[in-house]
RNA sequence: AGCGGGGUAGAGGAGAGGUACCUCGGGAGGCUCAUAACCUCCAGACCCCGGUUCGAUUCCGGGCCCCGCAACCA
């Protein structure tokens, strides 16, 4: 058998001003399915995520809390990674970017633009609000004033930043854009084109320290940190121990196949800011990014204020893992903005968990349990199903999902249509092949739910191989 | 203004150049292995106007309406 190629595969890393919102869970959970898929067809896998831990706001955060930027960053570090447990998710490393490992692979970074020409110092002008420690965009004033700070006067001022010549790699991107595999969904490649040939601006990346001074220091000057975007997309190559280019970073990177998940307003910097700095820096490119819709609750944004906020957590608490996992993959659209309330998540998790896969198993095990004499032959491997395998290929999860649910359909259909529980009294051996063909099915179906619902896979498999009815998987929720 | 996405049964979603599918809900029946589950049947939909086509809801053009993005925001 041929090797197969090498899989990289990561998140976006999460800004951690808030507690894990619901759209990193989607992009968490469909990351670990593929991973999990790429696994399953032999590919080896390092599957990357962690948290983005520098920059204005969480300084700005922790001060407000009154806690150490460090304390600060530590809770929320934790906190994203509990979300492992609560969604079963199989990562290979969970990066920090205040990791030591990973401030000098920034500085690495940084060093190899500049030695390309590519960073230079720029005096910038604008208005600055005292109140918000932070220079104002044109597009944030109401009434000429900073919306935090309707009282203060914003203040012209002109700082030092050091900018990246973004400008340089118009012609690069542009080629890199050309390929339909570098962006997916389509139209978002075909924006990130256009966009890259109206004209590139060079862009600021660094902060003067006296200013805001919670980031990795801008080597070889002292009165500098790094703008926290430069910093934090230097993760994705950092975490395979770059600046080290042996190792995992040549056999996942360089030899390897790689993809970004990302939010579909993420198109700016992951397809274009951070393509032009690995040019610059004389590295590969991403081979795909991406990009997944927004989930939107009763037709609005998930805000605090209107209280339709959805959390992972409250979801895993209330459906468990692996139906929090399966609503996220299957009800979700893989490209477009989907919209979920309780509601609808309650409908889905009742229709489909608890009267369809939970039920068919039950009904199925529980024939086999009363009249099989023991476990049926473990089925051997047959291959998968080339739907399956073909929406997987193409992120399309919701369409891997129908093709197992079609199966748990059909299989419910079949047992009316040929009666094995009342066949096998008059005719106990046709009646016991019925069953046994109908329990190789069910095991069917939990290999394809491997990477969607690892929990289930393992226990309808082990309720197979002991011939045994399983517990409820999904009980049924409370009235 | 511009760029992008979209308007499919009562609700929420999928889909495709030629019987329009799924989940919930409504109506009628069946079954009893199962988590009061499961199966069958019925009622019910492709925004409007042109064009291409033997044929479009699906392709093209126009209109109306909705929703994103719009440069440092992590």
């Amino acid at each position: 058998m041929e090797a197969k190629k090498a899989k990289y595969i990561t998140t976006t890393l999460p800004y951690v001003n808030a507690d894990p919102h619901i759209g990193f869970a989607l992009e968490v959970i469909q990351a670990d399915t593929l991973a999990r898929y790429y696994r399953l067809m032999g590919h080896e896998v390092f599957f990357n995520t962690g948290t983005d831990e520098h920059g204005q706001k969480i300084a700005q955060k922790a001060d407000e809390k009154g806690e150490s930027r460090q304390a600060y960053v530590d809770h929320y570090a934790t906190e994203f990674n509990r979300l492992k447990e609560a969604l079963n998710l199989s990562y290979n490393n969970f990066i920090r970017t205040t990791d030591d490992s990973h401030k000098a692979a920034a500085q690495e970074i940084w060093r190899r633009c500049e030695a390309n020409g590519d960073i230079y110092k720029k005096s910038f002008k604008g208005l600055y609000c005292v109140g918000d420690e932070m220079f104002l965009r044109e597009s944030d004033l109401v009434e000429g004033r900073c919306p935090n700070h309707p009282n203060m006067e914003p203040i012209e001022l002109e700082e030092e930043n050091y900018f990246f010549r973004l400008s340089k790699y118009q012609d690069a991107l542009i080629e890199l854009l050309s390929k339909e595999s570098s962006v997916t969904p389509e139209w978002h490649r075909q924006w990130a084109l256009e966009f890259v040939k109206g004209g590139l601006e060079d862009l600021s990346i660094s902060r003067q320290k006296d200013r805001m001074d919670w980031g990795v220091p801008v080597p070889g000057d002292d009165n500098h940190v790094m703008y926290v975007w430069f910093d934090a997309l230097t993760n994705y190559i950092s975490t395979l121990g770059w600046p080290n280019e042996a190792g995992d970073f040549k056999k996942f990177w360089v030899e390897g196949e790689t993809l970004q998940l990302a939010g579909k307003d993420q198109v700016r910097f992951q397809s274009i800011i951070f393509q032009a700095m690995l040019f610059s820096a004389g590295i590969k490119p991403t081979d795909t990014i991406y990009y997944h819709g927004f989930i939107n609750s009763g037709g609005q944004k998930m805000s605090k204020s209107l209280g339709n906020v959805i959390s992972p957590q409250e979801m895993v608490a209330r459906y468990g893992t692996d139906a929090t996992r399966y609503i996220l993959l299957r009800h979700v659209h893989p490209f477009d903005d989907s919209d979920l309330t309780w509601e609808k998540m309650d409908e889905y998790y009742t229709a489909n968990l608890v009267n369809g896969l939970g039920n068919l198993v039950a009904r199925v095990m529980k024939m086999a349990e009363t009249h099989l004499d023991g476990p049926i032959e473990k089925p051997t491997v047959a291959d998968f199903d080339l739907a399956f395998l073909l929406a997987l290929d193409q992120y399309n999860f919701q369409g891997a999902c129908d093709i197992i649910w079609k199966k748990v359909g059909d299989l419910d259909e079949r047992i009316t249509a040929t009666e094995p529980f009342k066949f096998v009294k008059e005719d106990k051996e046709a009646g016991k092949k019925l069953i046994a063909e109908l329990v190789h099915d069910v095991y069917i179906v939990s290999r394809l739910l491997f990477p969607i619902m690892p929990e289930a896979n393992i226990k309808i498999k082990e309720a197979v191989l002991q011939n045994k009815k399983p517990d409820n998987l999904f009980p049924r929720l409370e009235a």
